[in-house]
DNA sequence: GAGTTTGAAACT
DNA sequence: CAGTTTCAAACTC
């Protein structure tokens, strides 16, 4: 199995693995043991999907849909081209809160909002609360989605089966194709499936769900928290072969099966055996991740290859369980599913963006390099993965096995894979970026499959703005087929370098200017309009390996990336050293690895410490100092002065009433509100806050200021 | 670019 | 905990 060692797992301390919004937001799921089998109905665990809406939050959303199903608890979202669709967790009663349908046609599995009254009466009959995804003769049907600890459950019945019925299974004879996926709560896997020869992959427990698709048993199926989808055989015939494929331990669920045309993919295998993906982990770094994940295989490299399979990967972290689906119109060339045959086969943008604890968290697979572009944003936390045109991804990782195998491929039309999923923290944190994009998703008639990247500069001003976790951009062009996406992945920084991608989620806060060539940039880079903090610069590091505080990449948790450092074991080549050399950091100091001041990350203040400096020449005055830096944090929230301006200009301007002078009071009390948290030390998101506040004030003063203007006016008739 | 300075990290 | 050493970044020439 490809998942992290449990010798691996037990280098990691606690207190990398518990993370700071856990910590802030408690989840009742939220910790290991949380994560133990014993299942629970509180509705309340938040999944990644999670967008916590607080009586504080304060969000400027211009996408009155995709806020809504954010606000709703525990989720998961789909979206299509205008609208998301939420399924709810997974109580044993549980339900999907909005029907969709997923039709199948080329090929691919095309999640459509509508859920037909078809598929909702199969879903009566089958005597379940499921979800009916209607695909051309056969349909899935989703009950539930488990819980932490309790299955998952993905089954496919026969046609002439009642739907929600269990099927037999662990015979690749069955003519009921079922799926299931289980995912693993707690620190042990249980083969629910019950199908012969299926082995089941252990995860370690603190960090990893793993889902499996194995052949689903009728007894497994009785478990009480399950997210099945059943589907209907083929009307074409076809006999569905329901061999279980590999359960990708960590978050890649797969099933090859060979399937007509019409015929839904949601892994279908000729190999009736579980086979485990060594070789591809996806690691997720620790230090930055607010969730306890590690490390996940992904696909198999040796499969075989009479196997046609589709992967779905799915990722079910911690106590929560997001199911983000990458998707992609009919027509579009581009398949981002693919067969996990092959290492190559899995294509990046078919990955499930799964989280974890209460942020986003995005597992791209690696496999096939040539569909991923990574661009590394300065100064942003987010990584920005361009997924190239179907047309481009099609040719360099499609298995040869085309007309075998059937990726799977959900579509939307628009946006192809989004996990709006923003942590309470970074709701809170939202800020006025809202300008032209509703702050989760924003949907716009797209032909082609991109996931985030801005394919020209972003404004300047944005570096100043929250992009929460998950969000997705619509292309500035209407027309275009550009799509933009958030992935909150810090460290996919290693896509093009080994086959492993590193992925955190963070709560960036400042994004500077685009970047398309992801290449020299730092790994962690700053812009150069950015004076806020230190601009990552890659490390020189000789001696230390890179594994020792003094390495600023290490320092801050991330992989060295385009660095100049020698015999550097910070990567995941060396992962195992630099866990132990992490684990002896913290040994030494908890708080090793929260920035310090002035080198912190926006959107991470949090976690800042505020402790202070030792210069003893350089008076404070060099950058040896970390205050000097502080200051120059001060001096640049002055020097955004006009960035506001602008905001303020383009949010008010439409009103008549909001004058020049208003404009620029706005601007003066929103500095103002900055720098007394500047010097409070208040915490980013506090600061963040402050400055809301301050806005949401001034904005009633405009507002009272113009009606009473307006009563003044009616009052002289003017 | 080489050498120096500096302060944090690591070590004793 | 204090002193020393190591280290890499910042700085100077």
């Amino acid at each position: 199995m490809d998942v992290v060692s449990p010798e691996l797992n037990s280098l990691l301390p606690d207190e990398i693995m518990d993370t700071e919004a856990i910590e802030e937001i408690p989840h009742s799921q939220s910790d290991g043991s949380a994560s133990q089998s014993e299942p629970t109905s509180d509705l309340s665990v938040p999944m990644e999907t999670d967008a916590p809406v607080s009586s504080e939050s304060l969000s400027i959303c211009s996408n009155a849909t995709s806020l809504e199903h954010i606000q709703t608890a525990p989720s998961i979202t789909i979206s299509t081209s205008s609208t998301l669709f939420t399924i709810k967790p997974a109580m044993a009663t549980s339900t999907l809160t909005a029907p969709f349908a997923i039709s199948a046609a080329n090929h691919q599995i095309i999640l459509n909002k509508l859920a037909s009254s078809q598929a909702s009466e199969a879903a009566k009959a089958a005597g379940t609360p499921s979800q009916v995804i209607k695909q051309d003769g056969q349909k899935l049907l989703v009950t539930a989605i488990g819980k932490t600890g309790q299955p998952i459950v993905l089954q496919l019945p026969h046609t002439g089966s009642k739907p929600g019925v269990s099927q037999t299974s662990g015979d690749t004879k069955s003519p009921t194709p079922q799926f299931k996926v289980v995912t693993i709560g707690g620190r042990e896997l249980k083969p629910v499936v019950g199908s012969t020869g299926n082995q089941v992959t252990t995860l370690q427990a603190q960090q990893l769900k793993t889902v499996q698709i194995p052949k689903k048993t009728p007894a497994s199926s009785a478990a009480p928290i399950k997210f099945i989808i059943t589907k209907t055989v083929n009307s074409k015939g076809l006999s569905p072969q329901t061999s279980v494929t590999p359960v990708i331990p960590g978050r890649v669920m797969t099933q090859t099966q060979a399937m007509s045309p019409k015929t839904i993919t949601l892994s279908e295998s000729h190999n009736t055996t579980i086979q485990s993906f060594p070789g591809k982990k996806i690691a997720i770094s620790p230090l930055k991740s607010p969730s306890k994940v590690t490390v996940v295989s992904v696909a198999s490299p040796t499969s075989n290859p009479s196997q046609k399979s589709v992967a779905l990967p799915v990722n079910v972290a911690l106590s929560q369980q997001i199911l983000a689906v990458q998707q992609s119109t009919p027509a579009s060339p581009v398949k981002v599913a693919t067969s996990q045959s092959t290492a190559q086969s899995i294509k990046p943008v078919q990955s499930v963006g799964v989280g974890g604890g209460s942020q986003f968290k995005t597992i791209i697979p690696l496999a096939t390099q040539p569909n991923v572009q990574q661009i590394q944003v300065p100064g942003s936390r987010f990584h920005y993965v361009r997924l190239v045109t179907a047309t481009t991804a099609s040719s360099g990782g499609q298995p040869s096995t085309v007309n075998t195998s059937k990726p799977l491929v959900v579509n939307t039309g628009t946006v192809r894979m989004s996990v709006p999923v923003v942590q309470a923290q970074t709701m809170k944190q939202v800020a006025p970026k809202p300008l032209t994009s509703a702050p989760q998703v924003v949907t716009a008639t797209q032909n082609q499959q991109r996931l985030i990247m801005p394919a020209t500069p972003l404004p300047q001003i944005q570096p100043n703005f929250n992009l929460p976790p998950g969000t997705v951009l619509a292309s500035a062009t209407g027309g275009s087929n550009v799509g933009y996406a958030v992935v909150p992945a810090q460290y996919v920084t290693q896509l093009q370098q080994s086959q492993f991608v590193t992925l955190a989620s963070s709560s960036g806060f400042q994004a500077s200017s685009s970047i398309q060539t992801q290449a020299k940039l730092p790994y962690n880079g700053v812009s150069a309009t950015e004076t806020t903090s230190r601009p990552r610069k890659p490390c020189n590091c000789t001696k230390s390996q890179c594994l020792k505080l003094y390495c600023d990449c290490f320092a801050n948790g991330e992989f060295c990336n385009n660095c100049n450092c020698n015999n550097c074991f910070n990567n995941l080549e060396h992962e195992m050293d630099r866990l132990k050399a992490i684990k002896t950091c913290l040994d030494r100091n908890p708080e090793a690895f929260k920035p310090k001041i002035g080198k912190g990350k926006e959107g991470e203040s949090d976690r800042r410490h505020s402790k202070g400096c030792n210069c003893k020449r350089s008076g404070c005055l060099k950058n040896y100092c970390e205050c000097y830096e502080k200051k120059k944090f001060a001096e640049h929230l002055a020097s955004n002065q006009g960035v506001l301006y602008i905001y303020l200009i383009v949010f008010l301007l439409p009103y008549t009433f909001v004058t020049k002078e208003v404009l620029e009071a706005t601007c003066e009390c929103l500095l103002e509100q900055a720098k007394r948290a500047d010097q409070t030390r208040q915490p980013q998101a506090e600061a963040e806050r402050m400055i809301l506040e301050e806005f949401g004030h001034c904005l009633m003063s405009i507002i009272a200021s113009a009606g009473k203007a307006k009563a003044d006016c009616a009052s002289i008739n003017c």
